[in-house]
DNA sequence: GCTCATAGTGAGCTAACCTCAATATGAGCT
DNA sequence: AGCTCATATTGAGGTTAGCTCACTATGAGC
């Protein structure tokens, strides 16, 4: 192997090839039912815990707010979240998690953590403790 | 914030949100010359340090081999790797880096350091080592 | 009442995948 | 040699998850 790869992109490539594998492998856990960027809304929608503007909602997200606009569409479309226009601001609308997208967020939460489990069950309790800790002081901004 | 999520749920969320970022970042580092796709295979090109067919290329990036034909396309056409024909077997080609496709990669390799810099620079050398370990295990099949 | 900023969205684009079917070639058997 | 089956790559076409740019409606400051 040629010069060896520093720890930067070491980490990099991990991370890169980690999450692509997650990426499939909820894909094929969720089905038809709801793709990766719809369950990333009904998420931040769930932690929130609050009706969210578009706007506030792409921000959580970290996307443009016009992205985060077709995937409400869609989500709307199949009755998991639904828009109400903002009561003091008539620009804005506020989106909220319907009874349905609540349902469907748990079980679809369950199918996330199987597809993790395999993976993590090779860590010991301490260690994903550990990782978790690492990967939050990365995140941070 | 309404019922915890577990450790699972945690770090893939956060593994999500760290490379959705690095993306991003090196899109915007890389500019107009390679995509991230076209990098990984630039790279794994250089780590192979041999002539691969398009199959094995694509095994190595975990992608159909369909999807490594059309990554090659473009690199060959912007003359960053070559293909010919496999001496031993008439229906595969191989394929490899050209000098060009190298010195980029080198370029491209810095500018994702930098990228990682920031985020990297918050954690100690130790709990790098620690941390690549940890996702080591984490991505080993 | 004018001007400027902000919220959302229509139109249209890209990257990075995917599947399915076709073509060419190799390999094993009779 | 001829047949059948497998393997390597690619054409055609689709999806997801973003993006930008420009437009409309509304709010806010002077």
């Amino acid at each position: 192997m040629p010069d060896p790869e520093d720890a930067a992109e070491q980490i990099a490539g991990l991370l890169d090839g980690i999450v692509r594998r997650q990426r499939r492998a909820s894909r094929e856990g969720f089905g038809e039912s709801v793709t990766h960027g719809q369950f990333r809304v009904l998420r931040t929608l769930h932690r929130a815990d609050r009706l969210l503007r578009l706007s506030e909602l792409a921000a959580l997200l970290d996307i443009v707010p016009r992205s985060a606009t077709s995937v409400v569409d869609d989500l709307e479309t199949a009755g998991l979240v639904a828009r109400q226009p903002d009561p003091y601001d008539r620009r804005a609308t506020l989106v909220y998690l319907t009874p349905d997208g609540l349902k469907i967020l748990s079980t679809l939460r369950e199918k996330r953590r199987d597809v993790m489990a395999g993976q993590l069950a090779r860590l010991t309790a301490d260690e994903q403790q550990t990782l978790a800790a690492l990967l939050q002081r990365l995140a941070e901004e």
